[in-house]
RNA sequence: GGUCGGUUGCCCGAGUGGUUAGGGACCGGUCUGCAAAACCGGGGACAGCGGUUCGAAUCUGCUACCGACCUCCA
C-alpha cells in the first residue's frame, strides 16, 4: 500500500484517498517569466512520477498544476509592481503576449522531459473573478482587512482561531520576531500580514476592477482559489517546492481556512531542492541552468549537451526529498547508466524465449512497487532494474535461458516501470517514416556485407567497414550472432 | 539569531539495529581476428567523540562542518 511524506506529519503516512478510486492532485507551477531551470524540472519530474503511479494503482487522477502569470510582487526598487508586468515592460511585449511565450517554451520543455500535462492547467489570470469572490469570504469570515484600496490577511486574528504556521513549524511569536520590515508597508496593521488584494499603482500595467480598487490578486490567492475550484474544498494532495513552504502554502493553508472554515489539503508533498556547488540553484543566485542550455550544452559548466531522458533519469536517481548536487561528472554518469538501461530494453526485446528459464526474474514487478509504494522510492526501482539487466544482458549473450512465460513478464514489468511510471524512453521515439527507414536497411546492408567479409576472414574491408561507420557516428558492437549499431 | 534538514567509498547516490544497494570511474578475468559491448570477480564507506546494545552507518547525547527556510523562489 502506497505510503507517502506527509510534511504536515512529518512522517510517511498511508496514503487514503477522500473518494475511493479518485486523487486530487494540485502541484504548483511555474511562474512563466523566464525560462525553466533544472529547479523547475524537480516538482514537474517527482509529481509527474506520483501522477502517472497513481494511474498505475488504478485511480482516477485529476491533476492540476497551474501557470502563476500574476500575483508575484517584487519587493525590490520596484515595489508592489508584478513581476509579469515588469519584464513586459522590459521588453516592449504585451504582458500576455510574455505569459504566452515562456508558457510555450515550458511545455515544449516538459514536453521534452516525457511529463505529462496535467487535466487541467489554470491560469491566474483566468481566476481573477474567483479569486475576489475568495478574497471577499475572508473578508466576511472577519479574517481580512481593507486599507488603502488593498486587503490584507489579519494574521494575528487568524491565529488565536487557527493554528498559523503549522506546516513550516512556525507559530506567530517566532514569525512576530523574525520577518523582516519592509518599506511602503504603513498600510499593513503588521508586518507579517501578507497581501490577498493589492491596489495597483498608476504605471502598473496589469490590473483588475475588484470591489476594493483597480488592482490584482496577492501571491498566494491562486492555489487557495483554484485548487478548491477545480478539486473541491478539500482534496488529496498539494505537491510543491520546499522553499514554497513558507510562507506560500502557510498563506495557501491559512486563506483556505479563514474562507472555508476548515482545512484543504490532506497529504502535503515537498520536494528537494537542486544544488549547484552545494548552493540551491535559483534565480536569485544566478547559478542556475536553464533546461534549454542542457539540452544543447550551452553553458560553460557543462561539458557536453545533455538529453532531455539523460535530466530525467539523472533526477530520478535521487529520492525526491533529497537535495541533489548538480555536475558536469554526475550527469555523465547518469547518461552512461541510462544508456545501458535503453540498450538492455533493446536486448529485452530481441530475446528468443527458451523451454526453461535459467537467470532469477521473479519478484521483480512486487519489488519495484514495494520501492514506489515506500515515498515514491524512484532509486531503489532503477536499481531493482539494473539488477535485471543482469539477467537480461546474461540471456543476450547467450548464457542462460528463459522461459516464454517469465519474458513475457519481464517485458511488462520492464514497460509498466521503466517507461509507464518512471517514465523513461527506452525506445528510439524517432517517427517511422519511410526515410528512416530505408537508411536502417541501408546500415544492416553495409553491416551484412562486413559479416560476409568477417566470416572470410578478409579483415581489412571489415574493419574499413566497421572504422568508416564508427567515424560518422555509429557504434558498431558484434554479437553473437550478428551485430547492433546505434547513431 | 530562530526553525528544519544534511555529513556514506574516487564521484553521484540508496539504505537503516546483525545479511551485496545501484550507477559511473578504476583494476583483473571470460568471450573475441582486433575493438567495443556484455558477463564474472576485485578493492575500497558510513564527519568526530561519548552513550544504549550481544551487536550501530542505522537509536541517543555532544562537537565540527554544510545547506534550506525566515524576502521572490521549484
Amino acid at each position: 500500500m502506497l505510503q507517502i511524506y506527509n510534511t504536515l506529519s512529518r512522517q510517511k503516512e498511508f496514503f487514503r484517498p477522500i473518494h475511493e478510486g479518485h486523487v486530487g492532485l494540485y502541484v504548483c507551477g511555474p511562474t512563466v517569466y523566464g525560462d525553466a531551470h533544472l529547479g523547475h524540472a524537480r516538482p514537474a519530474i517527482t509529481f509527474d512520477v506520483l501522477y502517472r503511479y497513481l494511474m498505475q494503482l488504478g485511480y482516477k487522477v485529476r491533476y492540476v498544476r497551474n501557470i502563476t502569470d500574476v500575483g508575484h510582487l517584487e519587493h525590490d526598487a520596484d515595489e508592489g509592481e508584478d513581476k509579469i508586468a515588469k519584464k513586459a515592460r522590459l521588453e516592449q511585449l504585451e504582458p500576455m503576449e510574455v505569459v504566452q511565450y515562456y508558457t510555450n517554451r515550458y511545455h515544449r520543455d516538459m514536453e521534452a522531459l516525457n511529463v505529462l500535462p496535467p487535466s487541467i492547467e489554470p491560469h491566474a489570470s483566468g481566476h481573477i473573478i474567483e479569486q475576489i469572490n475568495f478574497v471577499q469570504k475572508i473578508l466576511d469570515k472577519g479574517y481580512a482587512y481593507v486599507s488603502e484600496g488593498s486587503v490584507y490577511m489579519d494574521v494575528e486574528k487568524y491565529a488565536k482561531d487557527f493554528p498559523y504556521g503549522k506546516l513550516s513549524g512556525r507559530n506567530l511569536e517566532q514569525i512576530k520576531t523574525e520577518t523582516r520590515e519592509l518599506d511602503g508597508q504603513a498600510e499593513k496593521k503588521h508586518s507579517y500580514d501578507f497581501a490577498l488584494w493589492k491596489k495597483a499603482s498608476p504605471e502598473h500595467i496589469m490590473h483588475w476592477p475588484s470591489p476594493w480598487s483597480e488592482g490584482f490578486p496577492g501571491w498566494h490567492m491562486e492555489c487557495s482559489t483554484m485548487g478548491t475550484k477545480y478539486l473541491g474544498e478539500e482534496f488529496d494532495i498539494h505537491g510543491g517546492g520546499m522553499d514554497l513552504m513558507f510562507p506560500h502554502h502557510e498563506a495557501e493553508i491559512a486563506q483556505s481556512c479563514a474562507a472555508l472554515g476548515h482545512d484543504t489539503v490532506h497529504y502535503w508533498m515537498h520536494n528537494n531542492m537542486i544544488t549547484i556547488a552545494g548552493k540551491k540553484m535559483g534565480k536569485s543566485y544566478h547559478n542556475f541552468i536553464t533546461l534549454e542550455q542542457f539540452f544543447k550544452g550551452e553553458h560553460e559548466l557543462l561539458t557536453k549537451p545533455f538529453s532531455p531522458m539523460t535530466i530525467r533519469f539523472f533526477i530520478l536517481m535521487a529520492h525526491y526529498r533529497s537535495t541533489v548536487d548538480f555536475s558536469s561528472s554526475a550527469l555523465e554518469a547518469a547518461e552512461k547508466g541510462f544508456a545501458r538501461m535503453q540498450e538492455t530494453y533493446g536486448r529485452l526485446m530481441k530475446i528468443q524465449p527458451a523451454e526453461t528459464t535459467s537467470v532469477e526474474v521473479a519478484g521483480l514487478r512486487e519489488r519495484c512497487q514495494e520501492a514506489m509504494d515506500d515515498d515514491l522510492n524512484t532509486p531503489i526501482v532503477l536499481q531493482h532494474l539494473f539488477d535485471s539487466a543482469k539477467a537480461i544482458n546474461t540471456i543476450a549473450d547467450g548464457k542462460g535461458t528463459i522461459a516464454a512465460k517469465d519474458l513475457e513478464e519481464l517485458r511488462s514489468v520492464w514497460k509498466t516501470y521503466a517507461m509507464d511510471v518512471l517514465g523513461l524512453r527506452l525506445e528510439e521515439t524517432a517517427g517511422v517514416d519511410t526515410n528512416t527507414e530505408a537508411y536502417k536497411k541501408a546500415i544492416d546492408l553495409l553491416l551484412n556485407l562486413r559479416l560476409e567479409a568477417k566470416q572470410n576472414k578478409d579483415w581489412a574491408t571489415s574493419d574499413k567497414i566497421r572504422n568508416e561507420l564508427t567515424s560518422l557516428g555509429f557504434a558498431i558492437k558484434d554479437t553473437k550472432d550478428g551485430f547492433e549499431w546505434s547513431l
